[in-house]
DNA sequence: TTCTTCAGGTAATTCTACTACAAATTTTGA
DNA sequence: TCAAAATTTGTAGTAGAATTACCTGAAGAA
């Protein structure tokens, strides 16, 4: 696909999203080529239905000049630049999500904040640093022993980390208040590891608890939705960054993001251990599945 | 949009799945406008990047009837049939090959996980019935108490929807084990409502606190992934239909989607309350945020 | 200045999507 | 059963969309 267009701003990877690629594009366009980036990013969903003229005329170029740009960015042509786009918008269709307003409908509110979340998860996805992932995962693989250190909302982050941890034969825990934080820290020795979530990465209780076991000479693993204090205290930190949460009403896209990010590397250490280890995941399954066939009192999935 | 074409496949919805739109429509398009179908789900992505004229051949068909074709699904043209195709592959792509294997690299695999969490989001965000979250709405924005049950994995799910609606100035509780349950279920009374959630809907432990919740006149509202006993057993039933669960690795999904979900029965109770609670939260959130730059030692977020 | 280079436009060209109409096929009614 | 009507499908033609070839003018170098 763009093995015939060597262009520098050609796509690399499978499926960047467009609009990200004529963002981080922009300064090396030419000027009236950025002129017609420009009437794209205003409105990119109406690219779809408009033909090149129209576009043109929207940009105020001339015709060849949107067909260069089209190139420019890593496309076979306009045809073809419409395509990358659509797929691009199918998952943030609304680029400018609106905010919640009283007076919507039942139906505008469900869609709205599908849209936000959905909006989110892929800013998350484009801004997220595999190289830490790949650190976080290593450490993770070779771990004695993880605890997830999270406090308040962040807490059911931990939890849903330690439901998934430990099926890959790692003793794992989750302690919930500020107390047993400290005190699982303690505990803690070389060769284990402590994942500490925290959104704001403030939180004291976590950073006290991130401290003491990165003193016990634990690997520190911080995950939080912004630079902060916590992965300064950290070996490795996780940055997740999400949409500004202007919107009173949707809190839960930070909380979101961070699960997704550990189911990342849930996903990736579990891929990473060896055979046995993976035998035994199944075994487990299976004993669940049969326990739950039999008297139908056991664990949720 | 399809105002202008009163066919009966035209799609009714923002965005059914093109590909599925067709499979549906196959009995009902002509002869020859079926081959088309056929060629077109034979090879969906293909379609992206030949001419109506190369469809035409390779269906046997003429390029008026490719036309035609693409007019009786519901497009607007050859032109928006290929955007809408795009559209909808971006998920196709994803729900279809996008088997976690071990030989994935990091950066595949954090591309597959994030894919499979959006599609699946798109997925549920399509099926979710209106009718049955406004109902929900209603009894929750008029509830004297609301009790989250979940079990396992939901018990994550049930924890979140707990930290989110005292903040409306409704009690909540959400009991985590089986007792527990039981207990706050007995003392539940008219007026109070209770939430059960469960990806299977045949957790034991919560049914029977569901049960015994509505013997005691609250109003029961079943949260659950698949039409299931548990929501025979509650008044108001919200199904939550996540993609097929068939890969090992990525069991986040059905926790994702019911969170979300209760975002958005949160964010709804919150608009329909009245003005005074919505004054009440903001306040609470200038207290909180006071306390934390205060002392530096209170709640994430 | 004059030459060179390159961005960007004009105009011509090719091809694509679409329309009008006619042929072919199927259905209906006597 | 056959002819008329209705419907499906193809042929041929066309508007206009995307693309190309080429030219102009501006900016920088010698």
């Amino acid at each position: 696909m763009s093995s015939d267009t060597p262009h520098p701003l050609a796509t690399t990877e499978v499926d960047d999203n467009l609009l990200e690629v004529i963002t981080r594009g922009l300064p090396d366009l030419r000027k009236s080529e950025r002129r017609v980036a420009e009437a794209v990013l205003a409105d990119p969903s109406s690219v779809l239905s408009i033909t090149l003229a129209e576009l043109a005329r929207r940009s105020g170029v001339s015709e060849p000049t949107v067909i260069r740009f089209a190139l420019a960015i890593g496309c076979e042509g306009f045809r073809d630049l419409r395509v990358k786009l659509a797929r691009s918008l199918a998952f943030a269709r609304t680029t400018s999500h609106s905010a919640i307003s009283p007076t919507d409908t039942l139906a505008a509110l469900v869609g709205k904040v599908f849209d936000f979340n959905l909006s989110n998860l892929n800013w998350v996805r484009a801004r997220l640093d595999q190289q830490t992932i790949q650190q976080a995962v290593d450490a993770l693989r070779n771990a004695n022993r993880i605890d997830f250190f999270g406090y308040g909302a962040s807490a059911i982050v931990a939890l849903d980390a330690q439901q998934k941890f430990p099926l890959f034969g790692v003793p794992c825990g989750a302690p919930l208040d500020g107390h047993q934080m400290i005190m699982t820290a303690a505990m803690l020795q070389p060769g284990d590891v402590a994942v500490s979530i925290s959104n704001t990465g403030e939180t004291e209780q976590v950073r006290q608890a991130t401290r003491l076991a990165r003193e016990r000479g634990a690997t520190t693993i911080g995950i939080t939705g912004t630079q902060s204090a916590l992965l300064e205290d950290c070996d490795i930190g996780v940055l997740v960054e999400t949409l500004e949460n202007t919107d009173l009403y949707t809190p839960t896209v930070s909380r979101l993001s961070a699960m997704v990010v550990i189911d990342i590397l849930s996903t990736a250490v579990s891929l990473a251990r060896d055979e046995s280890d993976q035998q035994r995941f199944a075994q487990m399954k299976a004993v669940l599945a049969k326990t739950r066939a039999g008297n139908r009192k056991n664990k949720d999935q």
